[in-house]
DNA sequence: GTGAAAGCGCTAACAC
DNA sequence: GTGTTAGCGCTTTCAC
């Protein structure tokens, strides 16, 4: 099938491709009958502007970049879900980029978007980052950025995240509450905003308790899962000191809590509390369910997106450190449980 | 900051567009040290190459688009994960397109592929289609495409799949071997190459043990879960004829049966036993420890990326009906166990 | 209301 | 080895 331009069509009806350019874009100063045989005929040929030719005039290409950690994870996955039904509803085009929580590889995706690749970026940051040149580098080519969840700290730009501080605090107050007397943070290193967040949250709830807040005991896990399972292992598996309670500051370390236990044969709630950050569907069908701090995912996507969009459309740069703060929630089930 | 083109920088050097055009593609056409002035240049500009600009003259965008049902599946994100790696190594984009399972919308997603806005497609087909207009039409204008998972059956396409019907009979095979007597399957309406092989694999298990084929319950679920949690929770409710096996052929009804369960009270593994289809990381987590069939998902999706680079490359239009098959396996986990 | 022409950023003949 | 030029498909003045 030959491929089917605007000049071929302008050619076909005999019309100037300046024309046919106008009649396509709906322009007024067209004539409703040329503009009917136009779009009459493109529609029979089955043809589609080729955006790309046009962002070279216009500078727009429809396509935005999703710049994520990873996408094997419930809030990501929800939160690229929430974004795809507002890029659609756009008429836009979702680019993903999984940067695999390595800086490296986060920069070198960012150096492509700095000559049109895409109109705007939403980004959650990959951890260890503690400057972002690569981000400021496009902000000042006006690339629009919307950052969401995991913000880079530092840069002003609209974002969208959720109450971690708030969420620490909870999820500590309620183990807590629960009769925990040593509950320990499993943290993810790598200067992240939310879990830094979160981390304060903990730290305030201990002290608020009375407790010094130096008790309160921090295991720093990484990227490698096998090595954080061994980290958790041997924190579980010493007798005396052991924490009775744990909050899992993201999703991997939630499941790596429940396998360890599970091998040490460590009962949960019995012995071991734990309260992880996931939005997981299958939280209340683990063994114990899981108490969670759910975090709206979708909706975070969605606002992101909308916010980004914004940008987009009206050139009006709206105030730059403007944010949205979506509520996480407490969802309390049986990891949580006091013994009866 | 300005932006930064082929001809500033061949104004600032005092040479010809096309000279450093060439440079940058190292063309052995032009000097050693006239090259290194430009790559020099260029990179202490931070110059990066429109690839739109250029895919004007080359038809090349460095974009391939990836459609699929939906990105909240353990399958669908793992695979993602393994088209982005490739995708990273071949220094290609990835668009990623969420059809919900939604005929229309996977159609009209796709007639916006028509011209020029990718280079090749992966797909995993949305239930519900009988034909694939779009996907021939695509065919046509030589966008290559490559299915992975779920196929469009009747086209001609390379494909990378798993062993649907083997994995079918495996799971019924192994409930029967647990003393089930009722199986029900669990499919999912529209039409789907692995339904319809899952499907086939169960029906050959029962009548291989000598019972009629036609003994064969199956559930058609659809894209509505309320609607799937009732039709199971009526299923499960009556007192007599039911099953006391359930084989689920996707993730989402996987989880829907432990919940419809859970709620009814019904004792997994005791009362009904459980096979679900899913690469969930939570498997053996769960109350109880699920048995799956898992898919390659991450190497389906790196294999299919390369397939589909394959064809890009090398314009060779290799054997169009290619298909590597990638098996699964059974986890035999709790929710099989047979009273002790 | 319609058309001619220039140009977005880049590539590839083809000249010199 | 380097420069000139045409053109990819589209949009947008500016004439008519």
């Amino acid at each position: 099938m030959a491929k089917i331009t605007i000049k071929k069509i302008a050619h076909d009806l005999k019309l100037a491709v300046s024309t046919v350019s106008k009649a396509l874009s709906d322009s007024h100063e067209i004539g409703t009958d040329t503009k009917q045989r136009v779009l009459d005929y493109a529609n029979q040929m089955n043809y589609v502007r080729n955006a790309y030719a046009s962002s070279l005039k216009n500078s727009r290409t429809g396509n935005i970049a999703v710049v994520i950690p990873e996408v094997a994870d419930s809030f990501f996955a929800l939160a690229i879900n929430g974004i795809e039904t507002i890029a659609q509803e756009k008429k836009s085009h979702v680019l993903i980029y999984l940067t695999q929580e390595n800086q490296a590889k986060e920069k070198s995706i960012m150096e492509d978007f700095r000559n049109g690749r895409v109109d705007g970026i939403l980004i959650s940051v990959a951890g260890g980052n503690t400057s972002y040149p690569h981000i400021r580098d496009l902000q000042e080519r006006n690339i629009p950025i919307v950052f969401f969840d995991r913000v880079a700290q530092g840069v002003t730009s609209p974002r969208v995240v959720t109450d971690d501080f708030e969420s620490g605090y909870k999820a500590t107050h309620h183990l807590l509450e629960k009769g925990c007397k040593r509950i320990d943070f499993l943290s993810l290193s790598g200067n992240l905003s939310i879990i830094d967040a979160r981390l304060e949250g903990y730290k305030k709830a201990i002290s608020d308790r009375g407790e010094s807040a130096s008790r309160s005991h921090v295991i720093v896990c990484t990227n490698d899962n096998v090595h954080n399972e061994n980290i958790l292992a041997s924190l579980l598996e010493r007798k005396e000191n052991r924490p009775d309670g744990i909050i899992a500051s993201v999703e991997k370390l939630t499941l790596i809590t429940y396998t360890v236990c599970t091998r040490l044969g460590i009962s949960i709630p019995d012995e071991m509390k734990v309260v992880g950050f996931t939005s997981l569907p299958s939280a209340a069908l683990l063994q114990p369910s899981l108490t969670t701090i759910t975090q709206p995912a979708f909706e975070i996507g969605q606002t992101a997106a909308k916010l980004l969009f914004e940008l987009l459309e009206k050139k009006s740069k709206q105030s730059p450190n403007k944010m949205v703060l979506l509520p996480s929630l407490l969802h309390e089930r049986g990891s949580t449980q006091i013994k009866t």
